[in-house]
DNA sequence: TTAAGTCAAGCAAAT
DNA sequence: ATTTGCTTGACTTAA
């Protein structure tokens, strides 16, 4: 018996998908995937060849880690996943640095992206990326905007080569003030390659950047704003939570949103509240993100895949 | 095997 | 001046 269509199956439908997607970010506890790092003042002891050969066997065992890591997520029902900047050590590095081709295994590398992509497209994971803090668009140092947008661009090429659809970056400097920070923020976006430019989403942080500060930035790119909601405590921006959330998504279009959210590890009246807290707390999830229909969560916690799973089985989770 | 020292990279705020 | 925190301590070597 075919299912009727009609309203009340797409009503149905609605209330079904209505619950957030809760993201894992980069590390996993409780499985044995493990990525490898590498560091410039050791592999740049070794003869060129060996170098190339050390980070041609950290790329292939990344690139299979995370194969191993989206069949993982796939299992537990964690449909988003943070990749972890370093998942090629060192590729943007201005003399230890190298391209996925130019590895002796490089085609390897890039056909265990491929099927990485493919285990993300056909189980719904989605994949977003979060360049690090060396990453500042907008630094009063050209040397530093230049670096940034050669590793902003790099990450662009592999969430292209997997289907990662975000690449999230902070406001970043606020040298000479918000306004003319994000003057050179808006400029510096501007100069980035569509890839990267497509896929780049701002996120407002707990020092410098609210979330009504990066508004401009979103207006005048069309860069959507990843809406993190312990930050937003931390620095209001004198917007509610609703006020804020409502913002944000009005710069995500017919996309998905994606905002991330955790809580702070010695509470709310702690002498920090920035620290984040092994789990999170389910009374820190804005009740307001429930009632959104499509919604992509970061859960940033110590606790990892634990705590993705705690938050999406708790009550109302 | 363990422990100590080291590691490419930015920035702001607290101490 | 130094430390802390950020999505995450991991890597390397000496003992």
């Amino acid at each position: 018996m075919p299912k009727p269509r009609g309203k009340q199956r797409d009503a149905d439908e609605a209330v079904q998908h209505s619950s957030i997607r809760w993201g894992l970010c980069c590390l996993v506890l409780d499985a044995p995937i493990k990525f490898r790092a590498a560091t410039h003042s050791y592999v740049w002891r070794l003869s060129a060849e060996d170098r190339q050969a050390y980070l041609n066997g950290i790329a292939l065992e990344n690139a299979k880690a995370l194969i191993d890591v989206l069949h993982y997520c796939k299992a537990l029902d964690i449909r988003a996943f943070r990749i972890s900047s370093g998942i090629f050590p060192l590729a943007t590095h201005p003399l230890s640095g190298y391209r996925i081709e130019d590895l002796p295994d490089g085609d390897d590398v890039r056909r265990r992206l491929e099927v990485a992509g493919d285990i993300a497209a056909r189980g719904d994971v989605r994949l977003s990326f979060h360049p690090d803090q060396f990453v500042v668009l907008n630094s009063v140092r050209p040397e530093v905007v230049e670096s940034s947008i050669r590793e902003l661009e790099w990450q662009a090429e592999v969430a292209e080569m997997i289907g990662a659809d975000v690449l999230c970056l902070h406001g970043g400097s606020t040298q000479g003030g918000t306004e003319e920070a994000t003057s050179r923020l808006i400029a510096t976006i501007e100069r980035l390659s569509t890839r990267a430019r497509i896929r780049l989403a701002i996120e407002n942080d707990d020092r410098c950047y609210s979330a009504i500060d990066l508004l401009p930035v979103c207006l005048a790119t069309g860069v959507p704003l990843i809406l993190d909601a312990h930050h937003h405590r931390v620095i209001t921006g004198g917007l509610s939570i609703e006020e804020a959330t409502d913002w944000a998504l009005a710069t995500w279009g017919d996309r998905e949103p994606y905002f991330h959210i955790s809580s702070p590890r010695d509470g709310w009246k702690g002498n920090d509240p920035r620290p984040h807290a092994d789990y999170l707390d389910p009374h820190d999830v804005p009740e307001y993100w429930r009632a959104i229909p499509k919604l992509t969560v970061d859960v940033e916690a110590k606790a990892k895949e634990r705590a993705v799973l705690a938050i999406s089985r708790a009550p109302s989770g």
